[in-house]
DNA sequence: TATTGTTATACTCTATAACTATA
DNA sequence: TATAGTTATAGAGTATAACAATA
């Protein structure tokens, strides 16, 4: 009896949580992206047209800070903001075509991803520990594909700041 | 082929990471402790009297942040400051009683932890999937038992900061 | 001269809340 | 009057670096 606490999986999450959130931040940083700036991307993929305060409550940050963000990847040309007709209060949100070359360089890195975080695994046990994250994600109620984290909107540099313990 | 990045292992690592990491603080804010706390008290539990300088690189914090920090826990009575006849520079931090007292609630907080993150796993479940992500730290070279992130000292509330995306 | 502990300062990041324009 | 977007401001938290005491 008596599971390890420092050895235990929930520690073991923790701490390869952390390590995986950080290499993958390292690992965009190189397509000069920060996770937010990820999120946002892959957010306008899937649902482009948004307007600037639903994508914000998406990303969990309040609207004043979703402005200067907007505005940095705008400035980039990596997203575009277009006036809504029927409601001139309204932007809506699209990805240029630049923002879609991105997002592909950014699907690639996930991939590369995987493999690095999972390259002391067989395809087996890959498969086996996928189905039990996935296991204890959904017992644990989390939303799929959708990481809590977003308070902080990251300098640019990997720095994904974990405060758990040590 | 083509693990999907959004459901892989290494998102799903990422998500519950932070996931645990949250609940972990949410649990020892119970008795008063916030990670970085809680690191520091099991520290001096297996290494006690280590200089402040010392502890605040274990716990990677600059020493003029460890220093208000240190001043709480032994505001508190959680920590004692010894000065070291040997060099008069140093202090050599011990825990108190009430502090040790304060440790048994932290391991049994622990416990709990550990059992409320895999409740959903069956006792052979939760076996293999704390020696897979065994294997994986192993490979990755992560260091048994010590969690990264202390960029943050945590304000009380359980606010573990993780900006991997959305 | 180097090191421990400490304090001071300057800086980054953040949320709150005021402001505008549209509705 | 209410809402989207924006801007301004004030506060929290941080690291850097200066400082005092001891070696």
């Amino acid at each position: 009896m008596d599971i390890p606490a420092r050895g235990g999986a929930a520690f073991l999450l923790a701490q390869l949580g952390a390590h995986a959130a950080t290499a993958f931040a390292e690992r965009i940083s190189a397509i000069g992206l920060t996770p937010p700036q990820a999120g946002l991307l892959r957010l306008l993929a899937t649902e482009p047209g948004r307007s600037q305060r639903e994508l914000a409550d998406r990303l969990g940050m309040p609207p004043s800070r979703f402005v200067p963000f907007a505005d940095e990847l705008e400035g980039r040309g990596l997203i575009e903001r277009r006036r809504n007709a029927g409601d001139r209060r309204l932007y809506a949100l699209h990805l240029t075509e630049q923002g879609t070359a991105l997002l592909g360089e950014l699907q690639q890195a996930g991939r590369a991803h995987e493999e690095q975080i999972c390259r002391g695994l067989s395809p087996e046990e890959h498969r086996q520990l996928t189905a039990l994250l996935r296991q204890v994600a959904e017992e644990q109620g989390l939303t799929p594909g959708v990481h809590p984290g977003f308070r902080t909107v990251g300098s640019g540099k990997a720095n994904p700041t974990s405060s758990f313990n040590s």
